[in-house]
Order: C-alpha cells, then structure tokens, then sequence
DNA sequence: CAGAATCCCATACGATACTG
DNA sequence: CAGTATCGTATGGGATTCTG
C-alpha cells in the first residue's frame, strides 16, 4: 500500500470503509479519538503503568473517565489489564500487539501536534 | 526521529507538552480529534471541495456541526475557505500547507483503523 | 490502591426552519 | 448553494461518596 506522504492528492483506500455513517472504523476512531482515548494509549507507550500512574500522567481526568476509557480500549483489544491478587490492589496495564500498532501512528501525530500547538493556538502562520 | 514501530517502549518527547491538563497541545488535539475534525480533515486529502461534497462525504453531519467544525479548522489554519460572489454562491474549501502536514500523519491512522476496525468491534484478535 | 456507584451539569450534537 | 438561527436532547464528563 503506498501512501505519499506530503501535499497528497490522490488516494481513496478510505472511500469504502470511514465515510459511512455506521460503520466499524468510525465506532473505533471514535473511540481512540474520544477525548481521553489518544492519551491513555500515548501514555501506555512509555510501558505499562499502573491506574494511579496514568491517573497522574493525564493531567486532568476523573476516575470516572479514566476507568471508562480504559475498559473500551481494553474491550478493542488495544491495552491489557493485569490484575494483581493482592493487598493492597495492584493493576497494570500495558499495551497489546494491536495497541502498539496504532501508538506507532499516534505518536508522530501527537509530536507534530506538540510542535506546532503554539503557533496554531496564537494565529501565527 | 526514530520510533520503532512494534513493541516500543522508550521514548518521550510528548513528556512537556501533550499531558499538562491546559495546554495548547490538548486544545489542538480535541480540534482535531472532534467528531468530525478528522472526517473532514481526511475529506480534503482528495483536493479542494465545496460545502456540499463534504457533506455528502461525511455521512451523517449536520449542517450545524459541518459549518462549526470548518470554522474551528479554518481558525487552526488548517484549511482555507475560498467564497467566490457568484449567484448561486459557490464556496471551496481546502487544505493549507499546515493542513496537508497534518493530514499526511492522519491518513496512516485512518487507513489502519479502516483495515482493523471489523475485528476489533467483532471481538477478533 | 483500584475501582464502582450515584448525582448532576455543560455542551456537543442533531433536526428543523429560515435567508442572501 | 451555502450557510445562520433556534430549539431540544443525549451524553460526555466532573465531583463526590463508598467498597473490597
């Protein structure tokens, strides 16, 4: 599958399958793009974290939502929960083989994003 | 850059920027990871189009919802808006530069979660 | 420590109608 | 055609409390 990777024009493998309105791949983007999804999983790729860890690494999510992320992505076979039978409680979560495929895609998006959020937020060209 | 891209484990160039609850990185990102940013994002890949070809092409948008997400990507520089005044008024959109940088990291995502997206929501490994 | 349960609110989003 | 305006709802998401 070739993709050129700037100012492209034509391509169209997306065509059949992310456009429709109820399809597979907008359940999954809308998933990993939900607002704590992309980070959770960034996060998991400096190796696998405990829930208190991740909790302090995203800055700003509630138990709530850090629970309910990680259950969908750990439903899309995307992390793996570890649950340690002990006392106190220790789980750690980790990224399965299909997870480190998309972080492998996520990760120069969210440094590109992270280089250049200054001048896009401030209006500069 | 490198980044390894199976079973990565070390790196951090996020570790400034992307985390911090209120930060430009986090703002940029829920632009672009909105329900709709991507979609149309992605749509432009294709070459310049007119507010109804995006319509039709992200099935299920609103009127509402694609004119506030054009706004917002307009805004990020991300795209441009060219009006012509002609009657009827025609009005085309597309990528920036900024944009097609973008656009080129989204395209590998996209395409990857279109190609997996049937046997994640299915279960399958 | 790692959650589950509950309550509640903001707003993202959709449907519809109207306009230059 | 390419929007804007208005309204109503659904749900994403936070705060708090409770538990094994």
């Amino acid at each position: 599958m070739k993709v050129s990777t700037s100012t492209n024009q034509s391509f169209d493998p997306l065509a059949g399958g992310i456009f429709p309105a109820a399809c597979p791949s907008r359940t999954v983007l809308d998933h990993v793009s939900s607002k704590w999804g992309v980070l959770i999983l960034v996060a998991l790729a400096q190796g696998p974290q405990r829930w208190s860890e991740l909790r302090r690494r995203a800055q700003g999510i509630s138990e709530k939502m850090l629970a309910q992320t990680l259950k969908t992505l750990e439903g899309d076979g995307f992390i793996l929960r570890d649950a340690q039978p002990v006392i106190p409680p220790r789980v750690d979560y980790s990224l399965t083989s299909r997870g480190s495929e998309l972080v492998a895609l996520l990760v120069p998006l969210l440094e590109w994003i992270n280089v250049h959020a200054e001048d896009i937020v401030n209006g500069q060209a």
